[in-house]
Order: structure tokens, then C-alpha cells, then sequence
DNA sequence: GCCAACGTTGGC
DNA sequence: GCCAACGTTGGC
């Protein structure tokens, strides 16, 4: 999942949300409004179940990347930003009787024990794309623009092997 | 701040 | 249902 970890103001609310907010939450647990696309809203409404996890990706700043861990602990439910004409995600087109978007609670696990920088992701898909491994088909880079992206296991071991080895 | 990539909208 | 125009994302 990404957010973005600094200040941006849409309509006067600040879009900032980063890992340490996340850990700064009542019982280190958010909701995670706002997703507005409906790949991304089908992710969260059909796929994402509790215990899964999930790795925070810090985007639109300067250096990108995951930085850390948490995991689903309550599944799909209304979006109420949805509801709210003050709120800059507000949809006028959707009703409480049939909501549009959806939101999933997730809650702060840990830090990655190293930063992994969208670069260096990068540049294991790439390598993985010429040679083949788990990477190649990482939605990170295959689907960048959603906000809420799948995983497979297989990339999620990968990426955790990186964590605990020295970038080359 | 630029802009490529890509999703959405709406006229036809 | 096509597609041009427009809007958004997010790396750079």
C-alpha cells in the first residue's frame, strides 16, 4: 500500500500519512481511506483478508520505497470519506444504501530492518525481467499507479530476503 | 515543476 | 462502443 509520508493539501486537508503516522495511531491501527480507483477498490473489497500482509510504501517524496510492515486486521467495510462533501475525496455519486468505495483497517507490524528504495526494487525487476525471477512481474512497476497493489508470495519473500541483505 | 503513463468522462 | 479530451499519479 502506499501513502505518501509528506504534507500535500487537496481542498485544505493534508493527504500526509506515513508509516509513523501509522504508528502513531490509536492502538497503531487506520483505516486506510481515500482509494478512489476501482482496481484499487476491488483489491480491497474482494481480496484483502484479515492476517494479511502488507508492506508500506512510502511515494511521492524523495527517496520512494517500503519502508515498513503491517497487516490487515479488519476487512472491507464503507469508505464514510465517500459521504462527506468537505472531504476532498467526497463522491457525490455514491449512496450509503450503495456505497462505491471501500476501506480496509490495517495495522502497524514493524520497520523493514533496512530501507528498500523504489531504485533498488527497481532494479531487481528489471535484472529479473532479463533473467527471470520473482520480480519480474511486480506490480509495483507492471501497475504503477495503483495505490493498492497484490503481492504474491513468492515476491514478498524475495523482497524480505533483500531486507536482510547489503543492496548490491 | 515537468511530463509519461494511464484511468475516466462524455459526445457522437 | 469508440476515442478525444481531460484528470491524476508519482517518479524524476
Amino acid at each position: 500500500m502506499k501513502s505518501e509520508p509528506n504534507s500535500r493539501f487537496e481542498n485544505g486537508i493534508d493527504m500526509k500519512f506515513s508509516f509513523d503516522d501509522l504508528k502513531a495511531s490509536p492502538n497503531q491501527t487506520s483505516c486506510w481511506d481515500g482509494v478512489r480507483n476501482y482496481q484499487a477498490r476491488n483489491f480491497i473489497r474482494d481480496q484483502m483478508k484479515i492476517g494479511h500482509d502488507v508492506f508500506f510504501y512510502h511515494s511521492n517524496c524523495k527517496e520512494p520505497g517500503i519502508i515498513g510492515q503491517c497487516k490487515v486486521v479488519k476487512e472491507s467495510y464503507p469508505d464514510h470519506t465517500q459521504f462527506d462533501p468537505k472531504d476532498p475525496h467526497y463522491d457525490r455519486t455514491s449512496s450509503k444504501d450503495n456505497p462505491k468505495w471501500f476501506m480496509v483497517d490495517v495495522k502497524y507490524v514493524r520497520p523493514l530492518q533496512r530501507f528498500i528504495s523504489l531504485a533498488e526494487l527497481k532494479k531487481a525487476h528489471l535484472d529479473h525481467l532479463k533473467n527471470g525471477g520473482p520480480l519480474r512481474n511486480l506490480a509495483l512497476f507492471t501497475k504503477a499507479r495503483l495505490s493498492v497493489q497484490p503481492i504474491s508470495q513468492e515476491e514478498w519473500d524475495y523482497i524480505l530476503k533483500m531486507e536482510s541483505s547489503d543492496e548490491s
